[in-house]
DNA sequence: TGCAATACATTGACAGGCGAGGTATATTGA
DNA sequence: TCAATATACCTCGCCTGTCAATGTATTGCA
């Protein structure tokens, strides 16, 4: 059973941020950072993650730069800004707030 | 701070459902309902019910049948099916691993 | 009389996820 | 040697759910 993509919808930007603030990194190793995390139980599709990317620079939460790879395939380094850590803590607390509510209205209230 | 779009997208069904697994009820009672669980910080939009229940119907999960009111406004009622009932509990199940997942995804791995 | 509350319904715009398709380089093993 | 696999990036267009705006009708009350 995987995540549908209407649970994962509004999470994918805190997600990238949340990795982004252990330290910079590129798209291929964020999605295999999230894989490891979740026991691989999850992973953004490829067009979500770099669909993400570019509205999240647009917004100027993150900012990109080429890796200087002398061999292998070219990376786009990510790195957040400040303004991107203020939104992912505004984000962070937004999620435990609709947590809390969604899993109070999704359960039938025998109990209380 | 009211829940967005995007993180109430894909609850919707669950929470419907888990109101009329309380017993039959109509639109504007369950929205009222849920505001009142909730202390007035969360209620569906009615264009999102309306379509929700529609949604809902046509899955065979819930059926509608008009009220007999002989006063006010005419109203539609809604009962959960056997299916509906089934996959209120697969929704819920859904929930809770994705809560985790998203729980585990949206933090810094500083404390493990 | 006119306003608020109750109650239902539809339309069209919008945004995010993602399937499908594409490019290029490096490694490995049959 | 050369095909397959892994790494790494990217875009187009479809689909779906949310919601603002708008409309209808009834009842009660000031």
């Amino acid at each position: 059973m995987s995540i549908a993509s209407d649970l994962i919808r509004g999470h994918t930007d805190t997600i990238i941020l949340a990795q982004l603030l252990q330290g910079d990194s590129y798209g291929y190793q964020i999605n295999r950072a999230i894989e490891v995390k979740t026991n691989g139980k999850f992973g953004l599709k490829e067009a979500t993650l770099y669909t993400a990317f570019r509205r999240l620079e647009e917004l100027g939460w993150i900012i990109s730069y080429w890796g200087d790879e002398t061999t292998g395939a070219r990376r786009r380094y990510y790195s957040i800004t400040e303004l991107g850590r203020e939104n992912y803590y505004r984000l962070l607390r937004e999620w435990e707030l609709s947590r809390e509510i969604i899993d109070q209205l999704v359960r039938t209230d025998r109990s209380l």
